[in-house]
Formats: structure tokens, C-alpha cells, sequence
DNA sequence: CGGAAACTTGAAACCTTTCAAGAGTCGTGG
DNA sequence: CCACGACTCTTGAAAGGTTTCAAGTTTCCG
């Protein structure tokens, strides 16, 4: 057995949070030069994942807050009756763990959609961090709201029409894509039409209708799980396209 | 004795964090009795609203987290087209306003649903309040981190069959409200049906069906806005009735 | 007491799911 | 290099659950 895993060569090179391409969309955005350097020395780095792997599972202790260099995520909640949900995903440059801040115990799965490598603040450390790091609290405090919110507009998508479902889902992917440095017209999904379903709350048969339609209005080109957004402003519209109560 | 009062009559007794009644339930619950002391006296104190009145409203600068004494709110959001969605809900003893945290405004609308007091942490003891209080810190985490596993809940709940997302409802209404000190049988709504409706996207009359065929199973007594749960076990069996898939 | 708002109730319309089968894709091994 | 098997995705038709629409009825409050 043992499949012939890629096993990371690891780089010797030493890359902190310094000169870590990612630094403007991560922790150290609001934190001045010093301050990077003092919780780069703490942060654990470059951990490597494969796709199916767990950046962490439901139950497990709480260890910390995790940063994704390279490679996509997705959230897995179970209820209790093992229906299974995907409550979020992630792109580079983007914190998780938050589920476990409530009760030491992570309330999701994690797990890697891709290779994937991401940083991590030990859980030990983030009170003394805090402490001594000011702006850094403040930092977290922005991106614990920042999943909040982004849980709220999940919520909230997943209340409307299939349609607009899947369009909300295209865009908000598009939209944190580019923000991220990414094309954001040309995406290479890592979602499963299951995944992009049990995001969204509808079945596969629903999303693979949807896309098919989206593609013969001309407003995408799917092929398999590469998308390509032709008028992302009729997409907007129809998005948008739907209102009518109050 | 002394069982959690339902009202206040407007003492006009100093009312601090060590002797608020609700302190085992508040941020206080894991703080020591010097920590209790010293945010006792940075909290703004008592604040008094009418139902309908706003906590804080969508777009509003971010002040403070507030700890609701009395009473019940609503958290409601708009999306871009004007569709209003209820996001969560509050008991006496929770701590809501954490959308603001995100980027300083209030992402969110919270109104009281009846007269409703609370207390209010300002934004900018937040951080040095933290750093003196090292506790804070954590005991703060850990309420953002419940009010994130509470929206990975809700939006759980709002992917089932209608009739689980009523019982479920009822449910953890009725567990909270236990867990607050009030009976967890006889609960009074303040909820309307649309409300409820909006909180677990359905419509109102769908939440009034169910209501009643609840009723008529003989599992709870609905009283207009009064609701007896007469068989929590068997509700909470109906609940979980549904599962199938993987 | 009267009027507005909240709630109930029924029937038809609508959207998404379910079920079922076929087509495409990918990796492995002959 | 092609075949095989396992997935993943597509596609169609029927079934099912919620919403919508449309009246009523009740409740609440001035």
C-alpha cells in the first residue's frame, strides 16, 4: 500500500511571516513590522496536506488558529444524525479554527480540497500573543467578525432560489479569488458538484442543471470543474433578480 | 432561593457584575471575583429599550458587545435586494454584537422583541480591558466562538424538512431558556409567525401548519403565543426522524 | 368597540428532489 | 495504448413538499 504520496521537499529556505506572499491578506495586514516579526517566530509553518486530508476533524482538540499558504478547504459539519453539511470553505490567505474557540473542541472537520500547506498560531500562545501583540487582537477580533459575517451571508443564499444560490456561490468564489490575487474570471473549481450542493443546500442533479442553464444563457462556460465567467454583471443582475417581498 | 426573576422593577439598587443575577451566565462566568470587580466598572449599566426599539442597526458604527439582562432581541439582516432574514436570536444572559466586530460596522440589526435592559462593553476597553484581564480575552473567544457553532447550527437546521426545522426550534428555544432558568416547558413567544418563519426560512403559514400538527399529535399545546411542550422526548425523536443519507 | 395586525386554513401552483439510467473522466494495469 | 472499473457528472420524468394566493378568524390595543 503506501501510495506514492508527493511527499514535500521540504525547502529549506526559511520563509516567515515576513516574507510570506501572503502577508497582505493574512494576520500580519494590520500589524506593524515588529510585531510580524514577533509572531513569526511563533507561528508553526508550511505544514502539507493532500486532498482528503484533515486539517483537523470534528472532536478534536482545539490546537489553534490555522492560515492557508496554498491550496482550498472545506468546512464539513455533521448534525446529529450524520447528515453531512459543508458550512464554509477557504481559499490562500484565509484563517480557521474558529469553530473550536467555543469549547476547545473543533465543532467542524476541516479538510483539504487540494494540496494544501497553512501556518498555524498554537492555541497556547494566542492569549500571551495577544498580550503582547496588541494590534494582534484586534487583528483576530477582525477575522473572527469577518467569519461571522461570512456565515450570515452563507445563511442567507442558502434561503433563496436554486438559481441564485449557485450564482451567489460562482461570485462569492470569483469575488475572494481576485481579492486574493487570482483570476477571477478563470476558476478551476476543487468542489465536487456534491460539495458546491451540500454548500448550498441543494442537490447535485440541481447545481449540474443550474450550471448547464447558466452555460447555454452565456453568462459562464463550464467545462467539467473549470468555469469560465463570461458577463459577471448579468450574473450580478441575475442574481439580484428575484426580490420582491419584503 | 432566588430563582432567576423574569422582570425587573427599575430598582434603583446599583447594579454591578458581581451582583448581577445573571453573572453565571455572562462574561463574568469564568472570570475571578477581582477580574468580575474590575470590568464591573467599565461596563455601561442598564440601558432600557422598548419592543421594536434598536439594539444597534445595520450599518452602525460598532460600539460595544452587549450582555441583554432582560428580555429577548431579534437579529436581523437585509441582503443587497431589501429580503429581510432573522440571523439569530438572544436570551437574557447572552452577548450579541459581534458582526460589528468585522470591519467596525454592524453588519446586522438587533431589536428588542419586548421591554429588553442590557449592558454594554465600550469598543475601546475592549483591548486594554483584555490585557489586563487576561481571562476576558478567552472568556470573549469563547462567546464569539458559541455565536459562530450557533450559526453553523442554525443554518443546519434551515437545510431539513420544514416540520424538523419547527421542532428544532422549539427545541433549542426551549434548552436556552432552561439553561437561562425559565421553565423550558411553558414558553412564552415572543416571536411572531413570520418571524419564526423568517428565522428558519419558511413562510408563516407553513410554521402556523406545523404548529398546529404538533398540537394535534398531542407533543405541544399551542396557545397563540404561548406553547406548552407536553412530550420534549418525543419531539426531540421527531427531530432526529429524517435522517437517512450519508 | 372597532380596526389593524397576527394567525389559521384550504387549494392550486411551483420548484426542487428523487429515482433512474446513461455519458464522461481519471487512474491503473494488462 | 487501450480497457476496465470507479467515480463524477448529466439528463429526463415523476413525485413531493413548500409556497402562493385567497379568504376567514382571532387577537391585540387604542
Amino acid at each position: 500500500m503506501t501510495p506514492p504520496v508527493t511527499r514535500n521537499i521540504t525547502t529549506k529556505l526559511q520563509i516567515t511571516c515576513r516574507n510570506c506572499s501572503l502577508s497582505d491578506l493574512c494576520i500580519p495586514r494590520g500589524l506593524s513590522q515588529k510585531d510580524v516579526e514577533r509572531i513569526g517566530n511563533i507561528v508553526a509553518r508550511r505544514k502539507i496536506l493532500q486532498r482528503g486530508d484533515f486539517l483537523y476533524r470534528q472532536g478534536d482538540r482545539f490546537r489553534g488558529i490555522l492560515a492557508i499558504k496554498a491550496g482550498t478547504a472545506k468546512l464539513v459539519s455533521l448534525d446529529m444524525d450524520g447528515n453531512e453539511f459543508i458550512t464554509g470553505y477557504f481559499l490562500p490567505g484565509e484563517l480557521l479554527g474558529f469553530d473550536g474557540l467555543a469549547d476547545e473542541r473543533h465543532a467542524c472537520s476541516a479538510l483539504a480540497l487540494e494540496t494544501l500547506t497553512y501556518c498555524e498560531i498554537p492555541a497556547e500562545q494566542i492569549d500571551t500573543l495577544c498580550r503582547e501583540v496588541p494590534n494582534l487582537l484586534r487583528e483576530l477580533f477582525r477575522h473572527v467578525g469577518r467569519t461571522l459575517t461570512a456565515e450570515t451571508d452563507h445563511f442567507m443564499l442558502s434561503q433563496k432560489g436554486a438559481e441564485e444560490r449557485v450564482t451567489g456561490f460562482l461570485l462569492d468564489l470569483s469575488d475572494r479569488l481576485s481579492r486574493r490575487g487570482f483570476s477571477s474570471a478563470e476558476i478551476k473549481l476543487t468542489f465536487s458538484r456534491h460539495d458546491i450542493g451540500k454548500y448550498l443546500g441543494l442537490t447535485l442533479e440541481t447545481v449540474s442543471r443550474i450550471l448547464k442553464k447558466l452555460d447555454a444563457m452565456g453568462l459562464v462556460n463550464v467545462n467539467a470543474r473549470s468555469i469560465h465567467i463570461i458577463d459577471k454583471d448579468k450574473l450580478r443582475e441575475m442574481f439580484a433578480t428575484s426580490s420582491k417581498e419584503t
